[in-house]
DNA sequence: TTATATACATACAATACGGTATGTAAACAA
DNA sequence: TTGTTTACATACCGTATTGTATGTATATAA
């Protein structure tokens, strides 16, 4: 009705993003409309239909929105040349990352719709290509911290820092899926830092 | 049009099923449609909807004729009384079940749509429910398992059981949500059973 | 043999949904 | 001041989908 400058149609946006965050966790992203979102965030669909092209895009938005900020934040905590402490570095990657899940609401509602909420397919295996690169990334960036932890002897002598890294990954990923997938209940939620731990003291020595 | 035997009813919706996984696998279970399936079956709607009430019931159908035997396969490999080598027992429950994935078409397309083709919400929440009820019977198993190994002196002094069994059970989880998000590139379907061998390795000693 | 239940196919009704076209009031540029 | 663009709301249309009601031929029981 009354026109909007675009400090406004920028907090619409932001609106639509929360609104579609909230409708894709109850619903599922496919069982989800335009309508659905519209309404729960007060507005109608030419208001989302004007910030974005389809719900695709409103995905890809929402996603990248708390997304992004991860993997930078991935970047400073287990890239920095510790010369110290490497494996300390990956535990505290691993334990800061349920940490935000703990506290940032987006965030955890963005994991629970990315893993349990939403389905690869047609156009959204595009999504799943970007997973796999992220996840490649992270598994490089694990391996580096293991390979400077075994040049500073921290490592069992047989074990091997690729693999070790890619093993990491695996259990953080698998914890991750439990974690949403009992959101309900509280067997991993509660113990996730202590299973972290226990994790990587399978390495030290 | 021509009248079926009970034998042919019940190939009906074998093939019902059979259409529902395909369809499921590509169009993801919520949005392909009944006519979707009944295209694909060779039948049309009313078939289903007799053999079926709805979308929910074939998609247990179809996940309780793949899941069943895997679980009691579990219990065959893991909780035999075997005094000698229970970790071994742990190693070849993980292999033979990447080696299943690997041999049955269907259960690999089951794990895919189980894993990343499902939206776990309204009516598909129950199966959320059932995958974590599965999910602490693994464990538990495992668990056992490791317990007999630490009295027998194969693991680590340091190392507790209980917490072995999660650690596993994560590594497992987030290897098969990998392997089918990599269902195009091999980065994880062809090391998996070496990557199975050195997180078991870990353990040992 | 006949009646009934089975195993479907076909037809119908209601509506949900996406996309787009159009309307409109206010901001902003000229 | 006027024209144009922005940021939406409203209206419309075609279609996809579900559930159900009904039709029908045949197996099977009596």
């Amino acid at each position: 009705m009354v026109r909007k400058t675009k400090e406004d149609a920028e907090l619409t946006r932001q609106d639509i993003i929360r609104a579609a965050r909230e409708v894709f966790l109850v619903r599922g992203v496919s069982r989800t409309t335009m309508e659905h979102i519209a309404i729960q965030a007060g507005v109608t669909r030419g208001a989302i239909y004007w910030h974005f092209n389809n719900k695709t895009e409103l995905f890809q938005a929402m996603r990248e929105q708390v997304f992004l900020p991860l993997i930078d934040r991935m970047d400073d905590t287990l890239l920095v040349e510790d010369s110290k402490n490497p494996i300390d570095r990956i535990e505290n990657f691993l334990c800061k990352t349920i940490q935000i899940l703990n506290e940032s609401t987006e965030t955890r509602k963005m994991y629970e719709i990315m893993l349990i909420k939403c389905e690869y397919v047609g156009e959204f295996s595009s999504v799943l290509r970007q997973i796999l690169l992220t996840s490649s990334g992270i598994e490089e960036k694990m391996q580096l911290a293991y390979k400077r932890a075994k040049e500073q002897g921290q490592l069992h002598p047989s074990h091997d820092p690729a693999q070790l890294a890619i093993d990491t990954q695996l259990f953080f990923i698998g914890l991750l899926l439990m974690w949403v997938r009992d959101s309900d209940g509280n067997h991993f939620r509660n113990r996730a830092i202590e299973l972290i731990k226990a994790h990587i003291n399978l390495r030290h020595r």
